[in-house]
DNA sequence: TCCATATATATGATATTTCATATATTAATG
DNA sequence: CATTAATATATGAAATATCATATATATGGA
């Protein structure tokens, strides 16, 4: 993972949104996004896809369910900036977060 | 400055060395980052001009050149982004900053 | 007028979105 | 047990939008 490959995986709206959710709850299932940004699922999936890719998410399959989360080996400046921007835009993440309630709709 | 914003600016290589560039060294003028960078002039200053516009970098006139340092009113959390970004690719940022020598070349 | 920098336009390259379809897992039915 | 259906997710391909670059030209201060 290199610095300019990370902000090109959070320079996109629906990506960033995703990175912050899952970055706050832990973990969440592509449902669990879909819905919480109320978006179409192989967008999600799509940039879920690009965002694996990157190394910056691991996802892991339970059952139906395909959970991801922060990829482990992300490095600590990485870590960094990810939790530094979730100070910025928190009425838009409380937004999203309000949206997203794990596990109880579809999981 | 919002979040989403702040990694559209970071999300290409030659404004991503450039705000390092410039966060390094505190200011320099467009030639010397056309030279740091050995890239043409046009192609700096239209990235320059971008992130001004996108509120991250302040230009100052001094005669023949233009000086560009990081914006006075960024919020604290992209100041703390940028800084936590130079902790990665500290290679590349050093290559850079020895093709920099401000203002021995031209200013 | 000269020099450093900026801008306009055209063009090529890349990213994103959408739709249709494919795969994978589970449960239900014959 | 095999088959079918239902659900969650992924992928291929085409259309569209966005971005970066090069070249040429313009601006603005000394």
């Amino acid at each position: 993972m290199e610095l300019l490959q990370l902000h090109k995986a959070l320079a996109d709206d629906t990506r960033l949104r995703c990175v912050q959710l899952i970055a706050d709850q832990g973990e969440l299932c592509v449902c669990d996004l879909t819905q919480a940004l109320d978006t179409s699922q192989p967008k999600i999936s799509r940039h879920l896809a690009l965002l694996r890719d990157a190394n910056l998410l691991m996802d892991r399959r339970q059952g139906h369910w395909v959970f991801y989360q922060l990829h482990p080996d992300l490095p600590d400046w990485a870590l960094t900036i990810i939790q530094t921007g979730l100070q910025d835009d928190n009425a838009k993440l409380a937004t999203d977060r309000q949206a997203c309630s794990p596990r109880s709709h579809c999981c």
